[in-house]
Formats: C-alpha cells, sequence, structure tokens
DNA sequence: ACCTGAACACCGTTCAAGT
DNA sequence: ACCTGAACACCGTTCAAGT
C-alpha cells in the first residue's frame, strides 16, 4: 500500500500502545516489531516518528511524568503547568493554589506530602517503567517541570538551595524506590519457601503477597510521614540559627 | 575439543564475569553469546550450568546482596550469616557483635542505620543490576536472609509484627531508590537545556553532574537521618501507650 | 511524507553430536 | 558430565522502492 493519504500512525498512538504493552506484559515484551504489529502496521514504520526505541521509550516515559500533579506547589508550577493544560487538566487547580501558596512559606511539608502521593500513584499505575525514569530528567520537558517546581517551592519556603536539592533527590529515592516493585509481592508465596532453620522470623512471609496492596500503601504512608517529620525537625533547626 | 577433562567454566566464574560485564558496559550488554566470548566458550556452553539467562541473572543479584553486612543484627544474622561466612568473612563481626545487641532493644536505630549505609554500598558498587534485584527477594538465599535479619531485629526490639514489616519495606525502598540511579547524574550538563522560561529555578542545574559523589551521598545521608528520626518520633509513641 | 519488504548483525535457547 | 556447531524463532535498524 505504501503511504496513505492519512497517515496511519502518530506520535501519540505509538506512545499509547506501547505503554498499554508495558503494562500488560512488561519491558521485555515491547520489541518494535510486536508494537507495530500491535498497531497493524510494519516494524519499520515507527522509525518515521521515533529515531530509535530508546527515544520511543522517552516519551512513553514523560507522559507519564506527565500525570504528576504540581499544582500543590504554587504560581510557578501552575504557570508550567498551563502550557500542558490540554493534556493534564491540571490547571484549574494550578490557579486556585497560586498565590496563596506562594507566600506561605510554612506549608512545604503538606505540598511535599501531596506531591508524593501523586507522583507514587503516577509510578505505580506503571511499574514496569519505573526503572527506565528513575533514572533522571535527562532532556524530558516533563521531569525537567517536576525538578523545577519541587526545587523553587522548597527554596521559596526558606531552605537553603543545597538542602532543596538534597531533599529533591531524597523524595525521588523514596517515590521511585516504593513505586519499582511491590514489597510484599517479592515474597513467594508458597510456604515452603521459609525453612525454619535458615529463615526463623519469615515464618509468615507467605502471606504478604495476599496483603499486597495494603502492605505497600502503609509502607509508603509510614515512610512518608516518618521521612516529612524528620525534616521538619532539620526545618526548626534551621530557624534557630537564623 | 567437546569435553575437557577440567571444567572450562563454573557457576562461580559465569556470574563474576557477568556482574563485570553488566558494571562495565550495562544491563543490555549481557547477552549469553557475549558472555560466553568473554569467558573464551560458545554460547550453549552456559546452559550446562544455568537453566536459564534469568537464573544466571538471579545468581549474580543474590551474590551482591551477599556483601551487605549484618552483623548489626546481632545473633540470629549471625548464626545465619556463619552457614555462608567462607563467602562473606562477616563472622567474625557477627560474633562480636551477638550477645550484646540481642538484648539491646534500643539499639534499632544504630543498627538500621549501620546496616542501610552498608546495603547502599552493596548496591551502589553495581547500579546496572539494581532494576533486577529490586523486584523482591523471590527465592534468593542472601535476600531473604536479609529480609530475616531486619525483620527478626525490629521485633526483638519491641516493634509490633506490622510496623515492622512497614520498616522493612520502606528502608529498601529508600535504599534501593538512591542506588538505582544517581540523582545528580540524571540532570544534563549541557547548560542550553534549562531554558530559562521554561525551568526558572535550574539556572544551575548543569552543575549537578560535576558533584554527582557528594550531592548523591548528602542526599542519602539527610534522608536516612530524616528516616530515623521520624521512625524514633513513632517508637517513642509506642511507648507511651503500653 | 510515510509506508513496505528485504537484508544485516544480532539475540535466547534447543538439540544432536562429540569425548 | 560438559563442550561444540547448526538451527529456530526472534531482535533493532537501515535502505531502496513505492505512492
Amino acid at each position: 500500500m505504501a503511504r496513505p493519504r492519512t497517515p496511519l500512525l502518530s506520535r501519540e498512538r505509538i506512545v499509547a500502545a506501547a505503554l498499554r504493552l508495558i503494562d500488560d506484559e512488561g519491558l521485555d515484551a515491547l520489541s518494535t516489531r510486536r508494537l507495530a504489529t500491535e498497531l497493524s502496521v510494519s516494524g519499520p514504520s515507527l522509525y518515521n516518528h521515533f529515531a530509535t526505541k530508546d527515544d520511543l521509550l522517552d516519551a512513553v516515559v514523560d507522559s507519564v511524568i506527565g500525570e504528576v500533579d504540581l499544582s500543590m506547589f504554587g504560581t510557578a508550577a501552575g504557570a508550567a503547568g498551563a502550557a500542558g493544560a490540554a493534556e493534564t487538566g491540571g490547571a484549574a487547580r494550578a490557579a486556585g493554589a497560586a498565590g496563596s501558596v506562594r507566600t506561605a512559606g510554612t506549608a512545604w511539608p503538606e505540598a511535599l506530602r501531596d506531591w508524593a502521593r501523586s507522583y507514587r500513584a503516577a509510578l505505580a499505575a506503571h511499574p514496569n517503567i519505573v526503572p527506565v525514569l528513575a533514572q533522571g530528567p535527562g532532556r524530558r520537558p516533563n521531569a525537567l517541570r517536576l525538578a523545577d517546581a519541587v526545587f523553587g517551592h522548597l527554596v521559596e519556603s526558606g531552605w537553603p538551595r543545597g538542602q532543596a536539592t538534597r531533599i529533591g533527590a531524597l523524595m525521588r529515592y523514596f517515590v521511585t524506590g516504593s513505586a519499582l516493585a511491590s514489597f510484599a509481592a517479592g515474597f513467594p508465596a508458597d510456604a515452603e519457601v521459609y525453612d525454619a532453620a535458615d529463615y526463623p522470623h519469615l515464618g509468615e512471609a507467605h502471606r504478604l503477597a495476599g496483603h499486597r496492596g495494603t502492605v505497600d500503601e502503609g509502607a509508603f504512608e509510614t515512610g512518608l510521614e516518618a521521612l516529612l517529620d524528620g525534616l521538619a525537625l532539620r526545618y526548626a533547626r534551621l530557624a534557630e540559627r537564623s
């Protein structure tokens, strides 16, 4: 058939199909040939829209990051978010929060908490792609926008720039780590694995996989609260010195 | 040549070569054929020692986990560790710590801190394999031993079992997240990436990659302290109620 | 501009054949 | 028991050819 008068593919359609394939069957199942088949097209066709498979993966990753809510960081994030309002639908909330948060430096723990939950939810919806995304923002616009919003808000809240960088980093460590893989599901449900002679305290570990959702959710919330409590202690010590 | 009178390969030699390849050139560079070439052997030879490539990867992962020090968790971990003493060389330290730590329930924050540092150091030495290892302990003996030691120590320190599970999970989230990829290196060193109109707060981000080591180390230590401080608050509230 | 089939240099894995 | 070469069904990517 060669070139049809209306294109069969678009970057958006390819990205959506790739994410679906990754979600359903894992990162290894994403091959250019398989993806092309899924799109009823021949393998090399994809190269009219992406230079390489890595390029395509980058676009998939950025589409996931784009789902993270940044509106709690106020004006700056709101303005940046408005550019992509049609995609994310976050502009209304951003506008609502703008102005009030911007001057309220003490609100950083709440902002960080809300953001971390949204961040985790976005990644946990697509766990198979987290290893790729955890490599850093690279040149992906949504990932850079996220880093900018977090760092900007922390600095405006009174955190020294060096500390703000570290907090951005450690929050990413925690969120990506929690979304990378289920803790509970990592323990085989087969009770015979946990020989009492070898692992005296893991007698109940085979039940973990069954409570997968609540265990991981509870661990995330516990860790998030602990992290924010610990950072609040640091913040208070910061104020004492000035 | 067919079968030589003394075997050319062993599981240990294969695992060591695979880890070296992964460290030097990344997870994608590990192909059975490439690895076989590295070992001066033909591709299918590996299948005399491992059933599949995933099996081989499992062994590589467990060898990395085996480098994590568990001696700070006292007797239980020491006894388990003694079984693999020749491999890890951790038996002496385990014996030294045993007995004193076992009854000292209040020592959990120090134990957790030392363990987290050793855990991170072991993973950070082999960052390219962290995505595989983060999938959970599975049936890998060293990974199960680690989970057993942490959980056992927390329970013996007075944490309720549910909380101990969550703490084990959230610590793994944080450590694997911090070892998965450098935060600093994720930001391109090219200053032109950070257009002030798009990312108003990232004007200095191109310098991050240059301070890679200190940024990531600082973020890890800050996060670890915050986490332990936050957990100590919880622990204190626990004591109040009983 | 956008799709196709053919081709190249790779994969993981199986299997019969050798010692 | 442990290695080999040949073979199968896959990969990512390039390229000339079609409209």
